[in-house]
DNA sequence: GAGCACTGC
């Protein structure tokens, strides 16, 4: 076997471009492509391949093993396949290997199978939210388990040591989601309990350091350590080259003031002195990249001879499905285009055949701040691991170039290493009652004394024993504030008790509900008001990101078509009211497009909804329509979103209000039904951060059911702001 | 009368 690593021997080379700008360059692999290989040619010809047995010596002789992979290296095709063949599976046990998105679990598990050459979903299979795709009823067949991350967190409820796993190996940890590090967190803990499971944590180059440091307990068993079936708890690091091309980077030497127009410039020249190949513009949002995709139509208009070659195209998430496959589809020969693209392609959508990135150095990022307890969507720099993973973008089929609208002083010396994680950017209420509720378990905690802290009794803190969960050792901390919103928030749900424990039985049934905890409570709520069936439909439109067709240039159009179903209440009620419509028409395709529905929203809103009628009915909610009695469904709405309430403030000309618990200055979104109606008490599902704080989703409330839905919540601290 | 990076259970 060619290279073999020990711990204590020469490490194998880390590459880095901090200095030369030569990224991921791998000169012995191959470039031909798969070409007609057979399946196992191709798998040797994988960087992985060669690992084979080092992989396996050091996940056999150590608990973490942590393998530094670069994109095309073959570790998340490959590794599960080693250990399976290595008898990782023998005994039916499992292999599991996360990932953070749905798509790439689907991905991989169906390549895998395919290498294996058996049927997708018996030895091999996947798991994501609403779709199990594994054999667990017939033969408990199979071995190799590719599932997102979050719903590995979810095993965890019903087998908290994740008994039927021999090797978890968690892939993409360096992009740090919450669910990534909520389930590092845990796992760790899992491993003092079962010395026999081995971890695999996979991560581009970034981060294999203090990953390392974080796994390596300091609880040493010693006189064990090294003998038969006793893992070392020291971490193995391991690293594969990948198989991207050499990316050289250029830097603009002044920083630029306009980063849009210097995107058009430079997108100009690439296109007038550069051979072949499709450029790719890393923006920030929306507005960004209209702009600049109308600046550079209209250069190619201005000026024939240059630009006449370029196809421009837009690509983020809010395009329709069919605006964003134009990015895939083939173009005319002689013709080079150009994606001006959000943070999408940067990790979730791949675009093969792109020769040149140009990179802005911004992204938009959420932060979250505890006191307000508001998320806002801001510009900022983006990190060089960013960059970095920007850059490799052009390096996919050949060599290629990346441009950075930034200069290498600012790169070098200002440029954070990576960036913040999410769990440190976040709200935490999903989070906390996910994983965090098995690891509070044992902490003695007071909520009162924690209602406290919030009115300014930091010092009583310590004496509550919060330390043991605010200390609770996670591969980044959040703020102490954050998680003491996210504990008061779920003690206010009736989810958590006085020992941060989950309550009997609303608790576990929110806990069990896989939607947000407020959108949870919302649904037990419906139960006991005799809306079910209404609140059901309500909660899956909420779960979807918009049930409108948005066309530029018809905005008008779908006002009008908006208004149609527009109820007095506020938007949720008008939900209905499209939803009702919809099947009326028999689910038709032309119903929808004649009132600018998303037909394929609509039939996600169907498919979403029975999926929560059986997981609703496991848990002993009976489903019952209150008909046309709109105001259980508000009661309902109150009872799980209490904490969005907000008043009118009583001299307001431009439809001001503030919400109730830290009066923050709030307005209704143009786009809801209640714009410019202001209703005297409202609440919200959402909130918009732009120049102002825009509410989205709005119903209208009787203040007196805030105190009906939560009474601690209200009396506690804000016994003046509602009227008796 | 205005505008939503990206995921996930």
């Amino acid at each position: 076997m060619a290279q073999f690593w020990k711990p204590g021997t020469e490490r194998p080379p880390l590459l880095d471009d901090d200095e030369g700008g030569i990224l991921l360059y791998s000169a012995s692999s191959s470039s031909s492509g798969y070409g007609y290989v057979s399946i196992e040619k191709q798998r040797q010809r994988l960087p992985v391949f060669k690992y084979r047995m080092a992989i396996l010596y050091l996940v056999e002789t150590h608990a973490t093993t942590i393998v530094v992979g670069e994109t095309g290296s073959g570790k998340t095709t490959q590794i599960p396949q080693f250990l399976k063949e290595a008898g990782w599976a023998d005994g039916g046990r499992v292999i599991a290997c996360t990932q953070p998105r749905r798509l790439a679990v689907q991905a991989v598990a169906s390549r895998v199978s395919e290498e294996m050459g058996v049927k997708l979903g018996e030895e091999v299979g996947y798991t994501i939210r609403f779709e199990d795709l594994t054999d667990r009823v017939t033969q408990d067949s199979t071995r190799i388990k590719f599932l997102t991350d979050g719903v590995l967190l979810r095993e965890m409820m019903e087998d908290p040591l994740l008994t039927k796993y021999s090797v978890i190996m968690v892939d993409e940890a360096h992009e740090r989601s919450i669910s990534t590090d909520v389930l590092l967190g845990l796992l760790k803990k899992i491993q003092r309990r079962r010395p026999e499971l081995r971890l695999i944590i996979s991560s581009a180059t970034i981060e294999a350091k203090s990953m390392a440091a974080f796994f390596h307990t300091s609880k040493k068993r010693r006189g064990l350590e090294g003998e038969d079936c006793v893992p070392k708890t020291e971490p193995a690091i391991l690293s594969v080259e990948g198989r991207g091309f050499n990316v050289q980077i250029f830097y603009v030497e002044e920083p630029v003031s306009d980063y849009i127009q210097a995107a058009v410039s430079t997108v100009m020249s690439i296109h007038d002195q550069e051979p072949m190949g499709d450029i790719l513009v890393f923006l920030t949002g929306q507005d960004d990249i209209d702009a600049a995709v109308r600046l550079l139509t209209e250069e190619a208009q201005n000026n024939r001879k240059s630009s006449s070659g370029l196809v421009v195209l837009p690509l983020y998430s809010g395009l329709s499905r069919a605006d964003q496959d134009l990015v895939f589809s083939p173009i005319p020969r002689g013709k080079r285009k150009v994606v001006i693209s959000t943070n999408i392609a940067e990790t979730s959508l791949t675009l093969e055949g792109v020769s040149y990135v140009v990179d802005s150095g911004f992204s938009k990022q959420r932060f979250y701040n505890p006191i307000s307890d508001i998320e806002n969507l801001v510009v900022a720099p983006i990190s060089k691991a960013s960059a970095r993973q920007r850059a490799g973008r052009a390096g996919r089929v050949r060599p290629g170039k990346c441009y950075r609208l930034y200069s290498e002083e600012y790169f070098v010396k200002e440029m954070s290493a990576e960036g913040i994680p999410e769990m440190q950017r976040s709200n935490l209420v999903s989070c906390v009652i996910q994983g965090c509720s098995g690891a509070l378990e044992g902490c003695l905690l007071n909520m009162e004394g924690i209602l406290d802290i919030r009115v300014g009794r930091r010092d009583k803190l310590k004496a509550l024993g919060i330390d043991n969960i605010l200390g609770f050792d996670w591969p980044a901390s959040p703020s102490p504030e954050a998680m003491i919103r996210a504990l008061e928030v779920l003690y206010s749900l009736g989810v958590l008790d006085d020992d941060a424990k989950l309550t009997s039985p609303a608790g576990f049934q929110v806990a069990e509900i896989p939607l947000e905890p407020m959108v949870s409570k919302m649904i037990l709520a419906s139960n006991q008001l005799g809306c079910s069936e209404e609140i059901i439909t309500i909660a899956a439109i909420l779960s979807i990101q918009s049930i409108w067709i948005s066309v530029r240039g018809q905005q008008k159009d779908l006002d009008e078509a908006k208004l149609r179903f527009a109820a007095a209440e506020g938007d949720h009620v008008s939900f209905l009211n499209v939803y009702k419509g919809f099947l009326r028409s028999g689910k038709s395709p032309k119903w929808c497009n004649k009132n600018f529905v998303n037909y394929q929203a609509m039939r996600k809103v169907v498919e979403i909804r029975e999926q929560l009628k059986r997981i609703a009915q496991r848990i002993g909610i009976v489903l019952k329509s209150c008909e046309s009695d709109m105001q259980v469904v508000r009661k309902a709405v109150t009872a799980g979103f209490f904490a969005n309430a907000c008043n009118l403030e009583a001299f307001s000309h431009n439809g001001m209000y503030k919400t109730i618990r830290s009066s923050q200055e709030v307005y209704i979104h143009p786009s809801s039904v209640l714009f410019r109606v202001n209703p005297k008490w409202v609440i919200y599902n959402s909130l918009v951060s732009t120049d102002r704080q825009y509410m989205r989703n709005v119903i209208s409330i009787n203040p007196s059911w805030l105190i009906e839905a939560a009474p601690h919540f209200y009396q506690h601290h804000h016994p003046n702001s509602i009227p008796h």
